[in-house]
DNA sequence: TCAATAGTGTCTATTAGACAGTATTTT
DNA sequence: AAAATACTGTCTAATAGACACTATTGA
């Protein structure tokens, strides 16, 4: 670093500009009794008190091993706070899958000032229900069919859980970005446990879907599929719910991206 | 919004909290000379003044017209950074694709102060040489492949145009994100003028992709796709730079995805 | 015993890709 | 005339999806 710009970073003052805040966002789903849910918590403090949203919050700066004041990398950020209102902790985290989703900034989001939300989408086995964490009030896993969502992102009049801010946007984004990520990449194993069968891995996608599959050929695909699924020569200890025989157990393989792809049967529509 | 809620934001003080900016570059892709190019801007200021860097500058408050003062939406902002450093007027820019690509928030990518840079992808048609813009020293486009990209976004030793802050990893993710679009997406056309022929299409996929195509297949498939392409009935003025045929011109068509999708031929390697 | 389910076999339509061939243009 | 190129035809392998079938389990 040369002279003239040592003495451009000492002048600099970052408060003269006008005042922006970086949030975080995540969208976080998992499976529960065969439905997708969402964890939202309640506000319990102004703005929108007492209304649903995603979790997250302010970007901070954290204090390292040392003890000495470090700011925070977005993807750091998201991962704190989905541990804390979840209440899992850091190595739980492990097996949970966390993406960047995007950037809303949109003036007016938020009242208390110009906010750019970074939002985050979590893929999470079955886990336990939430604890509140410091800012709200109630914590818990939400089926999402359950939020009325239309497909712009609004919600339907006299759904019960309100979403805060533009949350239903993103979690609309999100929705759709983990429908699509089931269709190219192996991450539908992020929401089993660590051992899953065949049936269980189909079940992840006709939740995520919303759409039955074949079962005959939803089980051949995905054993054609190289590094998708690996066997671990075990059965599971029983058979399906109402009957049949008990399925072979898988962990997940070691590809990242899927070839061929899993393509979503009824994307018809939605070309154009 | 309840009298509780009214206390609060009036008590409410933006400048509590540690300073962020929030910033907005552009990574603007365009093919000239049978090349992909992307546009860059010599800093005309510190910080890293003198480095090449993405178009773009930090997220203001504009006037609208009524004189009144309003913020700036993250997809407004990104057309006009892109418009002012590239000199385009508006209208110009409605044959230009802009989509968000990623949020960049490590600590320390700015020396200045925490910084948050929302980064935008554009594909542009053919454009003017661009003018340097208000910070700008000089403003060209650059081709690619003369930046020594490694595969994990840093350049290599001994590249003349080094790259400011972290925009080398921003345009590694903004080609993989280009390569990627054009497999699923209709967007090829948007480098195009806005009549083409199967061979320029072609070219533009060549292009970006880095890998040469069978062009009786490629022009078979493209026709294939429903809404790809529209033929306009007319046929170039010319043919084949070393001869052949007059090759038929068509225009974009109404679909935005594309089904079955063009998948590049050698991604084998990048699965696991 | 009956119904449900795991897993496999088979057939057909679609698609990707290799290769060949013809007509048209530039040099 | 020669070379390049636009486009079309044809063949093969891979894939998606429908349907059928057997074996095994729970109720």
């Amino acid at each position: 670093m040369d002279r003239r710009e040592e003495e451009f970073l000492a002048a600099y003052d970052p408060r003269a500009y006008d005042p922006v805040a970086v949030a975080i966002d995540v969208v976080a789903l998992t499976i529960r009794d065969g439905a997708l849910n969402v964890l939202l918590v309640q506000r319990g403090a102004p703005p929108q008190e007492g209304m649903w949203a995603l979790p997250g919050g302010f970007v901070k700066n954290t204090r390292d091993e040392t003890g000495a004041v470090r700011p925070e990398g977005l993807d750091e950020a998201a991962a704190r706070e989905l541990a804390e209102e979840t209440g899992v902790r850091a190595d739980a985290l492990e097996r949970v899958h966390l993406e960047q989703l995007a950037a809303y900034g949109a003036p007016g989001r938020d009242p208390r000032m110009r906010v750019v939300s970074v939002a985050y989408l979590a893929f999470a086995p079955e886990m336990p229900e939430p604890r509140a964490g410091s800012d709200a009030a109630d914590a818990v896993w939400t089926p999402v069919g359950s939020l009325g969502l239309t497909g712009t992102g609004a919600q339907r009049p006299g759904t019960t859980r309100r979403l805060a801010f533009d949350h239903s946007v993103i979690l609309t984004d999100g929705l759709e970005r983990a429908r699509s990520k089931l269709e190219y990449t192996a991450l539908a194993t992020t929401f089993c446990a660590p051992e899953f069968t065949i049936p269980e891995l189909r079940a992840v996608y006709e939740t995520v879907w919303g759409e039955e599959l074949h079962a005959g050929n939803f089980h051949r695909k995905v054993l054609s599929v190289p590094g998708f699924v690996e066997s671990t020569g075990t059965t599971s200890e029983r058979g399906g719910r109402r009957g049949g025989p008990r399925a072979r157990l898988y962990r997940p393989g070691d590809a990242r991206l899927l070839h061929p792809a899993l393509l979503r049967p009824s994307r018809e529509e939605e070309i154009r």
